[in-house]
Formats: C-alpha cells, structure tokens, sequence
DNA sequence: CTGAAAGCGCTTACAG
DNA sequence: CTGAAAGCGCTTACAG
C-alpha cells in the first residue's frame, strides 16, 4: 500500500536546491543551450537529488501544445490498424509526443466522443481511421488548432490533411489482376464497411469490362475475424456454379478460408484461390503463402510523423492529400 | 489549408455570454446538481453557441487528477496483449479516462522512458504489463502518487497492486494435462521471456515426476509471430525420437505449428498435439480447434477498473494481490 | 547567461 | 445557489 500524501517536488524546488530561478531550471530542460555549462550541472545534480520529474500537464498549459497525439481507430484486434497504431507509437514516442488511444468501434465509443475527448485534451494532431463525414463534426474539428489528419482514405475535401490511397483503385487493380490470372468467377467477402463498399463496386465495375458473371459476395457485420470464413465458406461452397477465387477484405479472412478449403480437400489455389487484403505478416507465412494487397501501414506512420514535425515547425504543408499507394502481391493462393 | 490563428473559447467566454461567473461554469460541468436549473440551461445555450470545449489540461492542473491512464504493453501486434488494451480502453474510456499508450518493445522504447513519460504527463493510474524488476524504478513509481497495476504476473511484493496470475500454477497444469491424456514427449516451444521461463521451468518440474524423458524446447526471440513456428517445427521434426505434442507460448504459434504440420501430411492430433496459450479468439476457430490456456484479459481490464474506482473515491484498496486465474480449455488439437 | 513577473485555463475553499 | 480570489506548476517576453 503506498502513501499518497507525499508532495511531488517542482520547478521550483529544483531551482532552490540548485541555487538559481525557476526560469533558469525551464530552460535547462527546454533549451538547454542557453544555460552555462556550470549552472546546468548543478541544476542536474539537483533534479538528481530530489527525484524531480517535469509536470507536462503544466507545461502543456503554459506552452499551448500539448505534445499529445489522438490516434483514433476503428479496433484493435483482429485489425489491420494494430500496425499502425504499434508503428505510429513509436514513431511518435520517439519525437516525443504521447499517443492517447481511442476506439471507436466498441460499444459507446462513438467516433464524435472520442474527438471530442482529443479535443478536450487539447492534442496537437488527432489521427482518425476513415473519413469524417459528418458536418457537425468536421467543423468542430475544422475549428479547433489541431492538426487533423484522416488516413487510409483520401476524400474529396480533407478536412486538414489526409494520408491514404484510393480504395477505388484498389478494385479496379483486383479485378484486372483477377481477369489476367485468367480467373473467372470471383466471390468477394468482406466486412460491411464503407470502404470496402467502395473497394466493391469499383471492382465490380472494371469486371464488368471482361466478363458477364457479376461476382457474388457475402457481406459480414463488424467486428469481422478468423472464423467468420467459415459460415462464408460454406455458403460459397453451395455455389453453383462454385466461384474460384475469393477476394478477402483481410488477410485472417483469406486465412480462414484457405483453413476450411483444406479441410474439405479443396486445392489451393487450383481449386479455390484466394486474395487477402492488408499484407500482414501471416500472408507471407501462411501455407500457402497469401497473396494479399500491401498497404504500408508503417508508412501512414512515418508520414504523419512528417506532417506534424512541418507543422510544429511552421512550414508550409503543400500538398493535403498524401496518396502511399499500394501494391498487390502475388503469391502462392492466387 | 486550416487558419490556426484562432483563439479557442474559455470558460470566461462562455460566463460572459450566460451572464454567470467563471466558478459556475465550471459547477455546470463538475458539479451539476449544484447549479441552478435555470442557470444551467443559460450555460448550455452559451457553449452550444460558441463550441466550448473544456481544457482538460488546465483541469488536470488545478486539481491534480489527470484522468489520464497509462497503458503499457511489451507489444501491440501478434500479442496476446492487443484484447486487453481493447478491453481496457472501453472499459476505462467509459468512465472518462483518457489512455495513453506505452510499447516498451521496440527499439528505443525502453519501460523506463514509457514510466518517466507516464510520471510526467500525471497519469492517474501506470498500468504495467508483467512485474517491474529494477529497483531505481520501482522506487521511482512508489515515490509518485499514481496508481500502479502491475499485470500478468504475481510478484511477491507488488509495488502497489497486482492483477495477474500464477505462471508457475499454468506449468504445473500444463504438466498434469499432458499426462493425464497420455503424451509422452512433450516439446516446448515459446518466446524467450521471463514469463515464459517461469512457466517452463514449473512445468518440467511437475512433468519430472511423471517420466524420465526431458521435455525438448525451441526458444524464439521476441517478437514472436506465426511464422516462427516453421523454423520451429522443422527443428522438432528432426528430433529423434519426435515429439508427440508441442507446448507453444501463444496459439498463433500454435496455429504455424499446425499449419506446418498439416502441409507435411501430419495429422493433428493423432501425429502431432498441439497446445496454445491466451485462448484467443483463432484458437476455438482454427480447425483443428486448438486447445488453450484462457487468461482472461477482458477481466484484467475489469477489475483495473475496479480498483481505479476505489482509489478515486478513497476506499482502502484490501488486497495487493489479485489473482484472475486461468483455465485450460481442452480442444481438438491436443 | 539569468531573474522577476505575468500568464496559460481551469478548480475550489471561503464567504455570502 | 453563486462570486471573488488564490492557487495548480509550468513558460517566456522583457530587462539586464
């Protein structure tokens, strides 16, 4: 059990110990260089002794920048946003912001809640999943000093900035690889998202350039995840006639539905092929190995990090669509 | 292009206009019952009508409450431990706190400089993922007047509280389980970690009194992924005589394994047996289903929460030490 | 290179 | 039920 009483020790306290103002003590830990070799070592020796640890919360106060970051998704598990998030901590921590996390596909946890709560906190850069399309919300947004980034899609109009690809090219790239792999029935399975929606009918249109047979589909409620591929499996399977390949909106789909086509004894890919979606690590490990859409999560990382350093430092953003692209590679299932 | 020269409102901008004193507002917000109704809905009108969003940084200062959570975790993909930030985000985000979150296991991200991060933002609660060993550290939280969670393990003396479980309990059962169904060389396989470590030497231990043969093992470095198993597996398979199940350290290496196996012409589990650890979602899904050991993040979450809210409203918190247990959820597989 | 002092936007004990 | 005022722990323009 621990005490709570004790009194945290201050700027201030350092500043006595050591023998100079608190504003000196300020500016050894936020611009060093300004303070003479000798002071700093006694300001160092001070801190030191009396375990002194700097109270951001104040310092957020008086500085009017948080250092905070809001990166907001959809889930975690079962997601291809745990990458993401995982790269945008470090990447992030190592500028020396703190993420605050916010999921907004749980239950209560609406997406407006959790922007609201970023604002309130005042970070500097609030990340969202997706595209915010509701009015109310984007002006809120529009109207607060954050940088707001939207990542994995790139609309019309961002709001700030947007850091994504164009999931309608994506579609269009599936079908025409689909079509040059000389398949002939495609069965899509997906969750019932927005942007899969997109990924959907764009795909379904340049189909249509090659072939007659719309594809058929099965639409999953959120959360999606492994097992899911079972029921969508079984229903593919009374297909008649049977599609030979199903395009996934994720890799642990296309996994779950390699899993149960060897289970009953199907051949992958030559009796069933399948195409993943996200390119994580188990595409490449899965036997066989997943052919899958690479979208460099790490990337959106790596980029947003840029953005905000030109922001911080009052440059110019010029462009306010970052397109990352993506990349079908192929492999063993398709 | 956002302008970013605009002032954000404050709680005297929102006074003003409602004709109140800046005190009231901020009743209206913390303490609603305290207000009248009248007055109440003035102050509504005057923050719809100009946007005002509190400054929870300025809040968090003036009354030493950051409502702010730590969550510190070794690793967000292929980790057992993405369910329970999940679960702890919900969980917590429900009861208006904010959670930052730590990855200690990437480069540069050392626990430490993820506690000194979490001290200096004045969360609330640190959540730590396993058992703080280093002393200079341990000293440092105690010090603080922050909540400390210690999590996953039971260490003798907790530095405050600890949620967790008994990895020398999940060795010994582990043992037992095998036993009891009859396999007779058990190889383990798992990451090189200190839990892990603890719950190999238990297990062998309790394995010794029931056979002369030595369990094998495979360690991996962290992180660890599906994909490790395959090394893993061609490792077992040349061990002479073969094992005939595989203790694995989490079910995504326990579906590699299987995986592995099953392109081999193995079968699972008449050749090869196979066992999990976390009971992840995969596990009841994989065909064959995998036989895990369940550990209960949602409830590590819970009952996080749980003492989180006896520390805020001042009840004396009676054990130091909670143990969630765990179960073996006997499948398929093994 | 350093200090005195004002200010960041809240909360709350005190008084009424 | 409400207000005036002090205080939370920093930063920084200004002056030296």
């Amino acid at each position: 059990m621990k005490q709570t009483l004790s009194k945290q020790a201050r700027l201030d306290d350092v500043a006595r110990l050591a023998g100079v103002s608190s504003a000196t003590v300020s500016r050894f830990f936020n611009n060093p260089d300004v303070v003479a070799a000798a002071t700093a070592e006694r300001i160092r020796t001070a801190v030191d002794q009396i375990g002194y640890v700097p109270n951001l919360l104040a310092g957020g106060l008086a500085t009017n920048r948080s250092r905070l970051v809001a990166a907001l998704v959809p889930h975690l598990t079962n997601s291809i946003f745990a990458e993401t998030v995982e790269a945008m901590v470090g990447e992030l921590s190592a500028e020396g912001y703190t993420v605050m996390l916010g999921v907004t596909g749980l239950i209560d946890q609406t997406l407006d809640a959790q922007i609201q709560n970023a604002l309130a906190r005042r970070a500097d850069t609030i990340i969202i999943t997706g595209i915010v399309t509701d009015d109310e919300v984007r002006n809120r947004l529009k109207r607060s000093n954050a940088t707001i980034i939207e990542t994995w899609g790139l609309p019309e109009y961002p709001i700030d900035v947007a850091i994504g690809f164009s999931h309608e090219d994506v579609g269009v790239e599936i079908a025409r690889f689909i079509n040059t792999r000389g398949y002939q029935r495609p069965h899509l399975l997906s969750a019932r998202s927005k942007r899969a929606m997109i990924r959907r009918d764009s795909l379904c249109r340049e189909w249509s350039k090659f072939s007659n047979n719309e594809p058929t589909e099965t639409l999953l409620d959120i959360p999606v995840h492994f097992g899911r591929a079972r029921g969508a499996f079984a229903e593919i399977r009374r297909l008649d006639p049977m599609p030979d390949i199903v395009v996934c909106g994720s890799d642990s789909l296309a996994q779950g539905i390699i899993v149960e086509a060897k289970s009953v004894g199907l051949r992958v890919p030559d009796d069933l092929a399948v195409i993943g979606f996200g390119n994580s690590m188990i595409a490449g490990e899965m036997r066989p190995t997943i052919t899958s859409v690479e979208i460099d999560g790490a990337r959106i990382a790596r980029v947003t990090a840029e953005v905000m350093k030109k922001r911080a430092t009052g440059q110019s953003q010029d462009e306010n669509k970052i397109d990352i692209g993506f990349r079908i590679v192929a492999r063993e299932s398709a």
